[in-house]
Parts: C-alpha cells; structure tokens; sequence
DNA sequence: ACCTGAACACCGTTCAAGT
DNA sequence: ACCTGAACACCGTTCAAGT
C-alpha cells in the first residue's frame, strides 16, 4: 500500500487500481447503475479501455470493489473521523454503525442491488464484523452471538435497502431536478402515490400514506434497532 | 384477463404477456440474471426478438413482472394452497407471509438484487400491504401502523435478502452440483469460508463461524419476526 | 393485430502492438 | 510493467416488411 503510493507519486496521472474504483464510484453516483462503462471510465480517466483491465479484472469485480470502498468508508467514518466524540457504549457505537449504512445507501443508489447481489464477504460482512464487535462488548451471552449480529445486521440493511429504493422512485433525474432533494419532498411525493393506489387492492397501504408523509425515518429506524437490542439482552 | 385466455385458445402457442414472463422467470432461475436476454428468450419461446415487444416495453418492465409475478406467487400460496388449514390469527398469517418470502428468494436467485432495485411499488408493496392487513387485524393502534409494518416488512426482506445471497456465496453451479443443494451444505461451506478469514480483520466473523453451520436459519427468523411482533403490541 | 429478422448503436473483454 | 485502440462476440431496441 506504502509501496503503491510512492509508486503512484512519480507520475502524477498514473493509472491504480484505487483511483479506477473512485472513478467508477463517481460515475455510479452521478450516473447511475447504467452509466459505469468501461468506455465512459476509461474517457473519465483519460486513457483506452483496456488499461483497466491491466488493474481489475472484470467488471463484477469492479462493482464489488467500489461497494467494499463505499461500506468501508461509511462505518469507518462511523468510527473515527465524526465530529463528535467516539462513541462511549456498544449501543452508541451501534447506533453509528446503523447510521453510516443508512446514509451510505441514501447516497449511493446503486448500492442497494450491489450488497443484494454480492456473497457474503465483502461489504456485507464488513457491517456483520463492526457490528459483531460491539454485541461482544455488550457482554451478551457468547452462545446467543450468531443469531443477535445476523437478526441486526439484516434489520439494519433491509431498513437502508428499502430506504434507498423510496428514494429512487422519486426519481428527481426524470424530473429535472439537479442535487440531492431533501427528505420531505422525496416523502410527500411517495405519500401522494400510496394515496391514488387501487382501494380493492392496497386498502392498508393507502390508509397509511400520511403516515409516510410525516415519519421521521432515521429516528424510527433507530428505534428499531433498539427494539432488536432489547429483545438481544432480554433473550441471554 | 378473462377476453385474453379465451383469445390465447384460439392458437396453441400464441404469443403473450403471461407466457413471456413465465418463460422469463424460467431463464432466469435456470441461467441466471446474465442469462436472460431477449435472443434466449426468443428462442425459447419460437420467436423472434423483436415479436416479444409487441407485448413487454423494455427489459425492466420484464424484470418487473417476473419479480411481481413471483411474489404474488408466493404470498398467494402462503394463504390459500398451502396443505394446512388457512391461518387462524393474526401472527400465523403473517409468519406465513414471513416464510413465503423468505422461500421465494431462496428458491429465485435473482429476486434479491430486483427486489432493492425495484421502486417501492410492485413487488415490495404487495408484501407491505399483505402485511399490513395482519398487524390491523393485530389489534395495534393505527397511530403506528405505519411504523410496524414498514419494520416488519424491511427485516423480513432484509433476513430473505441477506439469505439468497449466502445460498449464492456456495454457487453450487460452479461445483458441477445439479438441482437444490440442501441447506445444510450451504451452510458447512460458508461456515468453512468463515473460519478461515484473516483474524486481524475478522476476528468476530471467525468465531462465530460454528454457529452459522449449526443454526437453523427459518427458525430464527420467525424468532426474529416474533421479537418485533412483540415490540409492536408492547408498543401500542 | 401480431410477428419476423435484419440493422443500429452500444457494451464487456481480448490482444497484438507499442512505450 | 503498463498502456493503446482496434477487433470480436454479444446485447437491447427499432423498424420496414410481412401475414
């Protein structure tokens, strides 16, 4: 890595495997899932796309590297480099967990597919590892460890998962809109939606659209996850 | 519907929405996601490429379909064809919604990725809706409707999500393996990979790798859905 | 109304040739 | 060792032409 880097610094524009997958990350996030090609990566990079191929192997590989990057990055930010002190409890570290992939799946959209899609290892086991750690030190009974990390790590992706897809159907590249789009918006037009559904169909859901409007999501998903803790420490 | 079939009789092997879409879902869960493509399609169906757009805008919208198709599938048969007697309460309904899910993606591996990619309507908003329907029947407040339903339905999809990804992690097709693996070897081989991470990165993971082998995934996750039920009605 | 199949633009990947 | 860019096989989609 050391190595990599002096390597890197003799010529300022030199191709890495780090700054392919940076690249690409950029591409996904201003592009969307269908505007990472090679050819367009390679444009971005300023050289043919075969050089790519001299760093990574595929494209499969590719995707995963930047999810790996993209996970890393949010509970590694959870960790260290907020603003804020570190956290002080097992449930405060968590919780910061929770929040990096949250926000991490609201940021990139692509993602959600990404985590869906890819094997265990990698991203995903990265969160279940973070989390893994901090259950530890909750002093739960060690025989119960398995089933807290997988019934929470799933919790917490399912919640980010479901989230970044509401998000996505809004949509605001189809309606011109430039930037992020703040939170309420994305909602209230997802509550307009539930409204005009079928009443034979979706009785339920259309009741619940103002719900959807005015929910404040991040709180509510850290209820749970604290819901999910109880039952954890109740149940040891 | 009922003017289409009667209109499908007329030649045997009339072209249809229906039928496209069945022969999608089949394609896919025998070749895999790179395996549809509208040439296999065509073939399969003894057609050209271009007659299948007669019927289906673009490929999302058929990848769309599938995943609709399949989830109705599933949820509709957890409450009606299934050999025991419908369910009596609330919480065996949904416990059958739960295991309808958790099923349909075991047995269609691609339904993961299309599931976090899909927006919220289709796919996901039947299983919110079916689900919602039981936690009304629950009893609960409907000031939190909102809230329990959309936990629920995210740590169901997020356990069902997390699950096919594992079965694909072992990739029985790349072991020369025929037909359904059981799960238990799924299980043993991920539990292998497990043991054998890096203990400076994982050590969490690598403990805990006898208990994935051993658990009994279908049960911890009713557990886990229980764990949330409760959470619920305490709640209200 | 429904189907055919050639054609177009584009994509992932390879590889001989360069430096 | 690393990069270039043409070439190959393949894909989603369109569309003039058929029935």
């Amino acid at each position: 890595m050391a190595k990599a880097a002096r390597k890197a610094e003799r010529r300022e524009d030199a191709l890495s495997r780090e700054r392919i997958v940076e690249a690409a990350i950029t591409l996904l996030d201003e592009e969307g899932e269908t505007g990472l090609t090679f050819r367009a990566l390679a444009t971005r990079l300023s050289t043919g796309p075969g050089a790519i191929y001299w760093h990574i192997d595929n494209k499969s590989e590719l995707l995963l590297a930047a999810s790996n990057a993209v996970v890393s990055r949010a509970i590694g930010e959870a960790a260290t480099a907020s603003p804020s002190p570190p956290p002080t409890s097992p449930r405060d570290a968590i919780h910061k967990i929770a929040v990096g992939v949250f926000e991490a799946l609201d940021d990139h959209p692509w993602l959600g597919a990404q985590l869906s899609r890819a094997p265990w290892e990698t991203a995903t086991l990265q969160i279940f590892e973070r989390l893994g750690q901090q259950i530890q030190a909750l002093g739960v009974s060690s025989r119960a460890h398995f089933t807290a990390v997988s019934t929470l790590s799933s919790y917490i992706l399912g919640v980010s998962i479901q989230n970044g897809a509401l998000r996505r159907a809004f949509n605001p590249a189809d309606h011109g809109f430039e930037g992020p789009v703040d939170r309420a918006a994305v909602l209230a037009s997802q509550a307009a939606r539930w409204s005009a559904l079928d009443v034979q169909e979706y009785p339920f859901t259309r009741t619940v659209a103002p719900q959807l409007r005015d929910h404040d999501d991040l709180a509510e998903f850290l209820a749970g996850v604290d819901l999910i803790l109880t039952g954890i420490t109740a149940g040891s």
